[in-house]
DNA sequence: GGCAGACTCCCCCTTAAGAGATGCGATGGT
DNA sequence: ACCATCGCATCTCTTAAGGGGGAGTCTGCC
């Protein structure tokens, strides 16, 4: 029966109530995993986890409130030994390597299948990294990739919004100037031809969100 | 029992096997509802309608392979008395515009829960059109929302990689004139600030993807 | 202390972007 | 057949973007 002691126990955390019934019935269905929760946010992730103290997480990263990266943060926060698979839509390589840097063991493309999803908890309760292949190629090929300071970041979102150099200055109570020479180490960095192609470029390696 | 000819044969396509799960489980619990097929995208989806004929296709629409729209088109193309309801994630209004016009009778988000699902499924089986509040919002907000020309929409999408009006002139053998007479009327029919803002704005508004 | 990296600001210079106005052919309704 | 509309095209002009330097402050790190 489950809830014994030795079964794993899982918090499903996704905004799309149809994906958590899918994640949960796929989990549910495993002999030695049970569902101790959903959560549809964040924030109701990180309560949920307090509550039920789960030996691991299926979280998806873009949910609204708190995202899931900062999710992941707190989360770690209360229990180092916690272990938290991500999943997400797309293979935005920032995002990979922050959620595993704040302590994610694994990362999954959602098009993966429900007993891909479970083999991950197995691996990832046995404690080795599971990186979906797709996102393995994109960590490679952007590998070392440049990080964005926050002033950088700050500055890029402007830029998306169609603010003028001029009127992100007088957002950021910066000259013209100094914008102009943040734009251009945010070119250099993401490799970009213009303002516009670092937008694009934000938004695939997953600095920017729409 | 199902599969009697008064259920609402339902097929359903979505590239996420865990959602293509939590909403066939939702289809399936109902009573007189009877899930035929699942494709994981458009083209699977056309070629599982001829093969199953069902009477309401629940589709994704962003999918690999065969975009949702184009599925959209398709099916109708082989039966004009289908119901569509049309399943996405974001409230972008050109693809809520062009899904209704290629005869889609549905427009939900994927937040919404299974039961509002179902309920949206009996709604437009039984010939209402079904909109989520944030969808006909966002209608609203730019409503007679103006359409981009085909060649508008080649030049926005060059904008994006970060080609210079010059290069884009090359890649679509115009001048470079024509092309910024081209992209201020963009400018102009999305309210865009910049090229910048043209394409974040073509992004929500489903004109582009990333 | 010395060093690296981030942020700040300044100069100059070249080219691209964007605004305004206009011609011109095709489509389509009256 | 006619006129309106729309998409496409073009010219000119002003301003903004982007590239190349250089230089001062502050931080954290070895």
């Amino acid at each position: 029966m489950p809830g014994q002691s030795t079964d794993i126990r899982v918090l499903i955390a996704d905004d799309h109530p149809a994906m958590r019934a899918g994640l949960s019935h796929a989990v549910g269905a495993e002999p030695d995993m049970v569902v101790v929760g959903e959560a549809v946010d964040g924030q109701d992730a990180i309560e949920q986890f307090k509550a039920t103290r789960p030996g691991l997480v299926l979280m998806d990263i873009q949910m609204p409130r708190v995202d899931g990266l900062e999710a992941i943060a707190a989360i770690r926060e209360l229990d180092r030994d916690v272990v938290i698979v991500v999943l997400t839509t797309y293979p935005g390589d920032a995002r990979v390597m922050r959620a595993l840097t704040l302590g994610a063991t694994g990362y999954l493309l959602k098009s993966a299948t429900t007993s891909d999803i479970v083999a991950a908890i197995r691996q990832a309760i046995a404690g080795r990294q599971v990186l979906a292949s797709e996102v393995r190629g994109e960590l490679a090929k952007h590998s070392g990739s440049e990080t964005l300071t926050s002033r950088e970041l700050s500055v890029l979102r402007l830029i998306a919004t169609g603010s003028s150099n001029r009127e992100i200055g007088d957002a950021l109570n910066i000259a013209e100037e100094t914008v102009k020479s943040r734009v251009r180490s945010i070119l250099a960095k993401l490799g970009a031809n213009d303002r516009t192609h670092a937008v694009t470029l934000g938004l695939q390696r997953g600095f920017l969100e729409l």
